[in-house]
DNA sequence: AGTCTTTATCGCCAATTGACGATAAAGCCG
DNA sequence: CGGCTTTATCGTCAATTGGCGATAAAGACT
């Protein structure tokens, strides 16, 4: 068992501008329901799989859409684990959005 | 005239959430452009106006439509002034999403 | 008054988003 | 093996977004 997943990789977009990346991070975020996924991940250090889908109000498939958008922008990563998958805030993602913020 | 232009009011819309603060801003902020012009009225304190059309690569139309969406969410202030508007950063804004972001 | 400049809004269009149910895929457990 | 659980993906649909040109509105300037 791991105290943690999805520990080293690094996820985050590179290859764009200071704009683009801030735009793309931004607009992740820009949904109450992936705010709440952000909060909650934050939270409980340790990932989290269905439970999100427990404590949102949505679909299943609704959340999970959510859950792609959160990680194709970098915000969190995901990790199967038999047959579910565990999910976490990418740990450098909050200082990198601060970062490109003071950036402005 | 003014050193400075909208200087007073307050506009953030208040009566949400903070996860429905923090995602208005963010999608808000979630487009180049946007985040170009938050960052252009962030450089010169001072406020512009079709300054802005000029710095873009987009039609006046559009950015008057980013423009929207920005004053919409309380990133920005306009105001009028003769035949043209001048716009400026909201000056709570940033530290208040920097707020919203750290109350995750 | 008439013209010019500036900006907001309208209408349109293509593309994206957000939601859902249904289904598929992958792994567990009897 | 057969069923159960979990999650990702697909298809669909309505709504929103982002872009543009055209137009309207509001001042400025002869």
């Amino acid at each position: 068992m791991k105290a943690r997943c999805c520990p080293t990789e690094e996820v985050i977009p590179w290859a764009r501008s200071n704009d683009e990346q801030l735009a793309l991070l931004a607009s992740a975020l820009g949904h109450p329901a992936r705010v709440a996924i952000v909060r909650l991940l934050k939270k409980r250090e340790s990932c989290i799989c269905g439970e999100i889908v427990d404590v949102l109000p949505l679909a299943q498939s609704t959340v999970s859409q959510h859950l792609k958008v959160l990680k194709e922008a970098g915000w969190i990563q995901g990790e199967v684990d038999g047959p579910r998958t565990c999910y976490c805030l990418n740990p450098q993602v909050l200082e990198r959005f601060q970062l490109l913020l003071n950036g402005l």
